[in-house]
DNA sequence: GTACAACAGTTAGCATAGCTAAGGGTTTGG
DNA sequence: CCAAACCCTTAGCTATGCTAACTGTTGTAC
């Protein structure tokens, strides 16, 4: 592909992906969680447990903002703050239980809301989405 | 596809959007737009004019967010605020020509993060994900 | 045509989430 | 061993989210 075939698919995938997520975000409501509460949460069910500056950088948001976010997580009973054994300046931010059992339900219900939509598309299409997906995981690793 | 492979599917379009948009979002400090300025300027650039309930549906927040989003639009000069002729009650929010030349050029910005990314996959992949760029545009249509 | 309900948006007031600057405790390195 | 670097928290500000209450406009019942 050129160059300006590849700058329109670029701009295709990116509208793409944000209305798929404007779709599925409607979900999140049912949660009980708040957004940055709930993304924050999100990276320790699927990164483990981490630092706070790990934690902040995948979230893109400054030391202070996680601090106060992880403050909440930990105040609902979602996440663990614990002093890192080997490093005491650091602290060890994991999910609980309770807090994994939350999350995996509302991105069920996200992931179910999308489903439901992709029954509707033709076999070779729901294929050809199969293939791209395969592609698309690798680019965003 | 079953309803499993479906799941499974929504999946990881799910968590591919979240990824690419995670990457993408990175682009966005170089606007000096705030994260819900920029959103509700691209509904606005994208969708055209529109009332302050449109807006806020579009975005997901109540009326009350979003009339304050709006006054730091127009504060800023991207985007006017008048009053709709036919419904006074209404009032007629659009993108300004310095707004849109701001959205773009993030936009752009973002859009030529993810073409870098594209760039090295092989041939083959670059049209699997493009025939699954369009099966996605219906789909969240 | 007047009263009144419904509607669209703003204002008020609160909690949360973003930032920078500054401070406290912990490691590291000269 | 002490100063610099590091990691996080605290302090204090602005912005963004909400609900409740208010203002002004439109629609409607009589």
């Amino acid at each position: 592909m050129n160059d300006d075939q590849l700058h329109d698919l670029a701009s295709r995938l990116h509208s793409a992906s944000i209305r798929l997520l404007r779709m599925v975000r409607r979900e999140d409501r049912a949660t009980g969680i708040s957004p940055p509460r709930l993304s924050a949460l999100s990276v320790l069910v699927f990164g483990g447990p981490m630092s706070l500056a790990e934690l902040a950088s995948a979230e893109e948001v400054r030391a202070p903002t996680m601090s106060r976010v992880v403050e909440g997580l930990v105040a609902d009973g979602l996440a663990t703050r614990e002093a890192d054994p080997d490093n005491r300046r650091k602290v060890r931010i994991a999910a609980t239980p309770e807090g994994r059992r939350r999350l995996e339900a509302g991105r069920e219900r996200r992931v179910r809301a999308l489903r439901e939509r992709l029954r509707r598309l033709a076999d070779s299409e729901q294929r050809a989405l199969a293939r791209g997906a395969e592609v698309l995981e690798r680019v965003t690793r």
